[in-house]
DNA sequence: CCCGTGTATTAGTGTTTTCTAATATAGATA
DNA sequence: TATCTATATTAGAAAACACTAATACACGGG
C-alpha cells in the first residue's frame, strides 16, 4: 500500500501535519463529543436544557441509579458542559455555557436526527 | 433518597417524560456525538473538512493502520457523516453534509477547545 | 450532637469499543 | 489471465468505559 501522488491530497496532508495546534484541536473537540456521545449523559444534557434540576430529578428522568448519574454529572462538570450550585441540602445542575445549546441544537437538526 | 418536591423540577420532569420522541432524539444525537467522540475519527473528519482525500492519505494523516482507518470510515459513512466516491482504483472520501461543518466548528469555538 | 436526606466517591465487574493481523475483493495493468 | 495496488471485512485480543454496590461526606432539623 501507498503510492498515491494526487497533488491535492498531498497538499492537504502537508497543511494538516504542519498545522500548529491540530492535535490539541482534535483532543479537545473529540473529548466534548465523546462526553455528549453517551445516551445517559445526552439525556441529562437535554433535560438541563429545559432548566435547572436537582440530582434526584435527573435520576428519575434518566431512570438511572444515583451513583451512576453522579458519576456522569462529574464528567460533564469537569468538561464545563454543566455547572452546579449548592442550595441547602441539594445540588442544582444546569448547562454551563451557551455553546452547548448551540452544539446540541445543531446536532438535532442533522438529517439523521 | 427521593422527596424533592420543587415545583419547577417536577414540571420539567413531567414535560420530558411525556415528550413525544424524546428517546429518539437522545439516541440519534448521542450516536452522532459518539462517532465524533473518537480521536481518530475526529482527525479524519477535520481532515476531510479541508478537502476530499483517499484512504491512503487519511491513513498517513491519522497515523493509523489501514484496517483501523477503514473501519472508522465505514462507521462515519453509515452515519452519513462522510460520503465516498470510487475513482478508478481508489475511494475518495469527503464530508457528507453541511451540518457536520457547523457542528464541528461550533464545538471548536467552545471555551475548552 | 445525632439522625435523616441528598449527593459524591471508590472498587470491582461487565459491556462496548477499538485495535491488530489475516484475509478477501475490486479495479488496473502487463 | 496473472498480478499488483487500493480498500474492505473478519475474528479475536486489548483497552476504554459505564454500571453496581458499598461506603463516605455534607447539610439541616429535631
Amino acid at each position: 500500500m501507498g503510492y498515491c501522488k494526487t497533488e491535492n491530497h498531498t497538499k492537504i496532508k502537508e497543511r494538516l501535519l504542519h498545522c500548529e495546534g491540530f492535535k490539541e484541536k482534535v483532543e479537545a473537540t473529540s473529548r466534548i463529543f465523546s462526553l455528549l456521545g453517551d445516551e445517559t449523559r445526552m439525556k441529562i444534557v437535554l433535560s438541563l436544557m429545559e432548566g435547572e434540576l436537582c440530582v434526584f430529578h435527573i435520576c428519575e428522568i434518566v431512570e438511572g441509579k444515583q451513583s451512576a448519574v453522579s458519576q456522569h454529572l462529574r464528567k460533564l462538570k469537569d468538561a464545563k458542559i454543566v455547572k452546579s450550585q449548592k442550595v441547602g441540602n441539594q445540588v442544582l445542575y444546569s448547562i454551563a455555557d451557551d455553546h452547548i445549546y448551540t452544539i446540541v441544537k445543531t446536532a438535532l437538526r442533522h438529517k439523521d436526527c
